[in-house]
RNA sequence: CGGGGCGUAGCGCAGCCUGGUAGCGCGCCAGUUUUGGGUACUGGAGGCCCCCGGUUCGAAUCCGGGCGCCCCGACCA
């Protein structure tokens, strides 16, 4: 993408609103502009990574054998009264009329839609387990947003819903999950702890919190110091094989939500517990059969009998995970992008444009490292050269390549890692090779 | 919802107390400069001063009401 055709709107100067390093630095890249409390526009460089983050957890997803549908934002009241749920939601669901005065209302999150769609079509055992999931936008009228996309009320989110047979079945659903996410946000660069967690009004008994550590964390927390160093994914299990071990295994290592902390029962000693502060960036549930039972999803047992199904679900905080990602990587001068999700893998510098062999060397980089399917944000511009590299160090692209005619004079030109820092003088080739090896 | 603060150019702010024809920095536009890591200079455009009402010869400024946004507490991906 060349800069001169993009639409990039930075800032010098932080918007008296953003209070934490992460909104600052999106509204200051141009990714995100707020239009009411709570409520973002994603301009085109926030919506690069927004769409690869989700890309990831589809990934993870339907690598778990979870499938990918689309619910509605808008849903009918009247499933959420056979849910009980629309009383006890309260002020939180944004409640809307139709044109016929039908109660409607933009949906908080999709147990009832997702157990009513279930029930219409999954009528026996065999067809299970089965593992429903979508990515769509969701309404939670917050008292108090705040923390830009941290904290919104409209938000991005992948649930899943599982639906078992039974408790054994539906644990083993679980586990899934929980190894789903650890490879999802590891992806992404990040350390997210699996704590335990409080189930709050989607109920049940088993919850799992996925915390990543951060002092503008919202959610205080508890962890064995072990955690700091546990490599989680080592010898991780396949989906196919038995999770219990693993599963035990990094549940053993102590973590709870600061609701579900127990100081005299968690069996930590002093010196290795750390309190700390934590973005909540995912959370899992078994609720077993809160919704199946309410809203008659059963299905015919082998033996013939009628049994509700026993479910779960599980969400991630896909826009909020743009937001946690920047917490964790960034410096002073701006956001460092893990390479899985930059908006663009290199930002190319034309240090001199409108100088004939500048421009042109600059142009063929371009050409080349697109044919080779790299994403190139080329920075065109006719502006100061000083201007280009602030950009560029506060967009955070995972590489800079800096084209200026005392280099093509001695034909290098220089590659350098945002995340280090480093710079070097490469050849033309070289750096090509090194922009698209990887 | 309780407590606090703010609303003036795209962004950051001053002006308000003590009413008198709206300013600064950044950004933007034009020109000069040709800049090797946020360049300098010159000129310029851009404002229902959040909205409605009141007081007054006159309101960004004083008074009343409303709306919006932010911060601190209880909820959540």
């Amino acid at each position: 993408m060349r800069l001169s055709a993009y639409f990039l709107p930075t800032l010098k100067e932080t918007p008296a609103e953003a209070q934490i390093v992460s909104h600052r630095l999106m509204l200051r890249s141009g990714m995100i502009r707020q239009t009411s409390a709570g409520i973002y526009a994603w301009l085109p460089l926030g919506l690069r990574v927004l769409r690869n983050i989700e890309r990831i957890v589809r990934e993870e997803q339907d690598a778990a054998g979870a499938l990918d549908m689309l619910m509605p934002t808008i849903q009918p009241a009247e499933l959420w009264r056979q849910s009980g749920r629309y009383d006890d939601y309260g002020k939180e669901m944004l409640r809307i009329r139709d044109r016929h005065d039908r109660e409607m209302l933009y949906g908080p999150t999709n147990e009832e839609m997702i157990t009513d769609i279930f029930r219409t079509y999954i009528k026996s055992y065999r067809e299970l387990p089965r593992n429903l999931y979508h990515i769509q936008w969701k309404f939670r009228d917050e008292i108090r947003p705040r923390f830009g996309v941290m904290r919104g009320r409209e938000f991005l989110m992948k649930d899943a819903y599982s639906f078992d047979l039974d408790a054994v079945g539906a644990r083993r659903s679980y586990q899934k999950m929980f190894l789903a996410y650890l490879r999802t946000f590891a992806r992404m660069g990040l350390r997210a702890i699996p704590m335990r967690a409080d189930a709050g009004p989607i109920g049940g008994d088993l919850s799992h919190e996925f915390i990543i550590l951060a002092d503008t964390g919202e959610s205080g927390v508890f962890c064995h110091s072990a955690w700091a160093d546990t490599d989680m994914l080592a010898d991780a299990p396949g989906y196919d094989d038995d999770l219990q071990p693993f599963f035990d295994r990094l549940t053993d290592i102590y973590a709870a939500t600061d609701e579900k902390h127990d100081p005299t029962a968690c069996g930590v000693l002093p010196d290795e517990l750390i309190k700390a502060r934590g973005i909540e960036v995912g959370h899992i549930f078994y609720f077993g059969t809160k919704y199946s039972k309410p809203l008659g999803a059963t299905v015919a047992g082998p033996g013939g009998d009628q049994v509700p199904v026993e479910m779960g679900s599980y969400g991630i905080g896909v826009s909020r995970l743009v937001g946690a990602i920047i917490e964790a990587s960034h410096d002073d001068a701006g956001i460092i992008w893990p390479d899985s999700v930059a908006p663009f893998k290199v930002g190319l510098i034309n240090l001199k444009s409108g100088d004939e062999a500048c421009d042109q060397s600059c142009d063929d980089l371009y050409a080349d490292l697109r044919t080779a399917g790299v994403e190139v944000l080329y920075d065109d511009r006719s502006e100061r050269a000083g201007v280009k590299f602030a950009d560029m160090d506060l967009i955070g692209l995972p590489w800079q390549l800096v084209v200026g005619p005392r280099g093509l004079k001695t034909g290098v030109v220089e590659l350098k890692r945002r995340a280090t820092g480093e710079r070097q003088e490469v050849s033309r080739d070289s750096a090509l090779a090194r922009l698209t090896e990887s």
